[in-house]
RNA sequence: GCGCCUGUAGCUCAGCUGGAUAGAGCAACGGACUUCUAAUCCGUAGGCCGCAGGUUCGAAUCCUGCCAGGCGUGCCA
């Protein structure tokens, strides 16, 4: 548990217990304690925490919220939980200071758990998936999927340190009709590079790429499937471009720093029978029709806005139908929490699965769809065009050429998943203070810088328990103190709520914390026991941003 | 039409389960380098929180209606 726990637990305890004593003694009345928060107030005039306890309570209690902050206080036991001072404000908060020794407990304990330190075991061992990106292995990843891929892994690293066993997972549609589409192109490019006259079918992948993949099977197998049956040119194309790009697909997220455990084949699913099998127990559980010579899903009674279709009047199981099997699989191989992300363009089909989860006699909060909204380049202060139907985007292999890996990924995570995101290449570029990545590495840089010349200086770093820390009373050394201490609960935070922007934001506040101190603190030139103290907790903030940026995916270089 | 998401400073966005006087970064303006990396720091200015009601001690936050933008509404995925 976080010294930030141990201390709000205790006194929220403690605030309780005055309650109660308060009633003991005849002075107050309740049945029940309200649900009171203890907070940081913003206003740091209002004391280190705040609660509202007295306020909620003034209804049943019938007495006004001051005087019951009295009564509360009067009972209030300061034992054991750093509380200084106790005052009444404003219409009955409960503000308290603290003895600023609670925070120096954060830079042994940081020292101590070194890359460990943030972590938690809220998660208590659950096991959970992350299934993200999941691009068709048709063509090359787009921003979107780069968000995605962005997000995920985050996310799945959050939960990771939260304490959750997690495994990262990528679903791979090599099944259906996309398939049956993507062959199609190959073909008509296959033929075209033997300035045959074919026409490009409609709905085909335009993408350049695809010409580069045929280009390769003439390399490698000449006209051998020139005069072939045309079904079974396009099984061989299919295979071979199929293996291509996801072997590409799989060497540009390495290079994004995403690592699956486990990439899984939607072919399999019919493969297996696990479709038919999926199908067979909605039909038992009743929620399956046939008409129009088609199986369809009685989406209405389980809440949807019409019924689907699983099975087509031509006997190829849907997409859904196969994402149901899917789901089904996922929960049979022991996963009590599905976390997909998905593109806000497939976020109709969130309520499609959960209602199928339910008719499959599970339970829907088992699956989170975390929904991504679209991602925009600019450049220039111009947005950057991308066109579908010519196949004309910017990949992320592109974006990773351009702007780097840390830059991309840190970019990716900064805004919360339900908001657009505009991607500023300029920005990403930018090797400044403006740019919010370079800016929180830097931090990182300086404090490396400071360590090696101690070193050099032949300064022996002294261990944070044996400095005395109290010498820290410079407010730029107690607001970072107060912000390391923070970090176990951010990351539980942002675990539990799949919220990964808030390690942005507070990367942007422990940096510009920690350019406060530097300008305002000099560390090597202090008298000897105050630059020891000053060098742990530099320490400190060095395994908090190191940790920070390691939970994002961005480097944490030494130097810059 | 219906469903989901969004609307907060000039721009890009935070604001956790409702809490005290609404925040950050960038842009603008004014300052700070003999001293551990100026890829930095400090200060100033900037707001009917889309609009209108409601809930209550208290609303950017919850509810309802409206307005604007995005996405979706296939026997596509």
């Amino acid at each position: 548990m976080s010294i930030v726990d141990r201390l709000e637990d205790s006194i929220c305890q403690a605030l309780k217990d005055a309650a109660f004593q308060a009633r003991e003694a005849g002075e107050l009345d309740f049945e029940q304690l309200p649900d009171f928060v203890l907070e940081v107030p913003r206003d740091k005039s209002h004391g280190d925490y705040a609660s509202n306890l007295a306020m909620l309570m003034a209804k049943e209690a019938r007495k006004p919220p001051r005087l019951i902050a009295e009564l509360l206080v009067k009972h209030f036991r300061r034992e054991g939980n750093w509380v200084a001072e106790v005052e009444i404000a404003g219409p009955g908060f409960i503000n308290f200071r603290l003895d600023p020794g609670w925070l120096y407990q954060a830079l042994p304990l940081a020292e101590e758990q070194d890359t460990a330190y943030g972590r938690s075991n809220a998660g208590q061992g659950r096991k959970v998936q992350v299934e993200f990106v999941s691009a068709n292995p048709t063509g090359l990843l787009h921003m979107g999927n780069a968000r995605g891929a962005a997000l995920g892994d985050t996310i799945a690293n959050l939960l990771d340190a939260a304490g959750f066993y997690v495994e990262k997972e990528y679903y791979i549609n090599d099944a259906g009709n996309q398939i049956e589409n993507f062959g199609k192109s190959l073909e008509a490019r296959y033929l075209q590079q033997f300035d045959q006259d074919v026409p490009f079918p409609e709905d085909g992948y335009h993408g350049e790429d695809i010409i580069d993949t045929v280009k390769n099977i003439i390399k490698r197998d000449g006209d051998k499937y020139l005069n072939m049956d045309s079904s079974l040119r396009r099984e061989f194309l299919v295979k071979y471009a199929l293996e291509e790009k996801l072997a590409h697909i799989k060497g540009v997220l390495e290079r994004f720093g995403v690592n699956y455990d486990v990439w899984f084949s939607e072919q399999s699913l019919h493969d297996s029978g696990a479709v038919e099998a999926a199908i067979r127990e909605l039909d038992a559980n009743g929620y399956v029709y046939e008409k129009d010579g088609a199986l369809w899903l009685k989406g209405e009674e389980l809440g949807l806005e019409k019924d689907e279709v699983l099975v087509r009047n031509n006997g190829l199981p849907t997409y859904y139908a196969a994402d149901i099997a899917y789901h089904r699989n996922k929960l049979e191989r022991g996963f009590t929490w599905m976390i997909n992300l998905w593109g806000a363009d497939h976020h109709s089909h969130v309520a499609r699965m959960k209602a199928a989860l339910k008719a499959l006699g599970y339970d829907p909060e088992q699956l989170t769809v975390v929904v991504m909204q679209l991602v925009r380049l600019f450049s220039g202060g111009e947005i950057v065009r991308m066109s579908k139907r010519t196949g004309q985007y910017i990949t992320l292999s592109d974006l990773m050429d351009e702007v780097g890996k840390d830059a991309a990924r840190y970019f990716f995570v900064m805004r919360s998943h339900d908001s657009h995101l505009d991607f500023d290449l300029d920005l990403a570029k930018e090797e400044s203070g403006e740019n919010p990545v370079y800016y929180v590495q830097y931090a990182h840089a300086r404090i490396c810088s400071i360590l090696r010349q101690a070193q050099e200086e032949g300064i022996s770093t002294k261990e944070a328990s044996r400095c005395n820390l109290a010498l820290l009373t410079h407010p730029s050394e107690l607001e970072l103190l107060r912000k390391i201490a923070d970090f176990p609960v951010l990351v539980r935070e942002a675990a539990l709520a799949l919220e990964p922007h808030r390690l942005t934001r507070y990367a942007g506040e422990l940096a510009g914390l920690f350019h406060n101190f530097y300008t305002h603190c000099r560390v090597l030139n202090s008298e000897p026991e105050l630059r020891d103290a000053r060098l742990s907790l530099v320490n400190g903030v060095r395994i908090t941003l190191r940790n920070l940026l390691t939970l994002i995916g961005v480097t944490a270089p030494e130097r810059m």
